[in-house]
DNA sequence: CGTTAATATAAGTAGCAACTTATATTAACC
DNA sequence: GGTTAATATAAGTTGCTACTTATATTAACG
């Protein structure tokens, strides 16, 4: 968040885009929560992540694809894994400061007075 | 990023996926990465953001009804500045890491050995 | 007041993203 | 080897998002 605007400033936007682009569903933000804890097979998650087996599974391949998750196979399974840790921490970042907010009894007293 | 499945953890991951996609565009994040410098009117970002004055006044919106930008009345000037700081470290700590990537002759061995 | 400037909103279009249903792939197991 | 389980991919649909063009709103200025 510079302010000049040069050539590889654009390409640092559009690949931040990216990852905020990816983390910006919540059943991603489940799945990344979710193997937190500990890797998974697709069919553990399949368990927690209340969707179709296709469709979690293209939710994964969009984690997998930008770098976020992480997978190798076992057998006739798929276990993935966090595989950026950095984009963990944002989430996790995020994720505290609206439970934070959300606790807030007046958060617009609080926005004004900041 | 807890692992606990609970109510409010939804609504977190709602409200953490609505700002990460309010950060998901380049144009939006040029935007707010230019009134990072100071505030300015619509026209005064015009000459920085190359695209139409109703898509960036439609951008403007989407940063301001999300709480990242706040905006008053100058006579017939409307100013934008920059509202939540705290989006902003957001992605100023993105971007930094992403040019650090940039910078990096080999990103994979970097990745493998990390 | 009529005109121009600054900004917002409306309306229309194209492309994409999320989801569903159906099918393909690959491995385990009998 | 045929069948079942685990996962991925294909194909189709729907809705949303970004953009454009056109128009409305509001304020300055003569």
């Amino acid at each position: 968040m510079t302010s000049e605007s040069t050539a590889e400033q654009h390409v640092i936007f559009t690949r931040a885009a990216e990852l905020f682009f990816v983390l910006s569903t919540p059943i991603r933000l489940r799945i990344l929560s979710s193997l937190c804890a500990q890797e998974k097979s697709v069919s553990q998650l399949m368990l927690e992540i209340d969707t179709t087996q296709p469709n979690l599974s293209q939710h994964l391949s969009v984690l997998f694809k930008s770098g976020v998750l992480a997978k190798r196979k076992d057998g006739s399974q798929v276990i993935y894994r966090v595989q950026s840790e950095k984009a963990v921490a944002l989430c996790r970042s995020v994720c505290t400061q609206i439970a934070i907010e959300m606790d807030e009894p007046d958060a617009t007293r609080t926005a004004a007075t900041a």
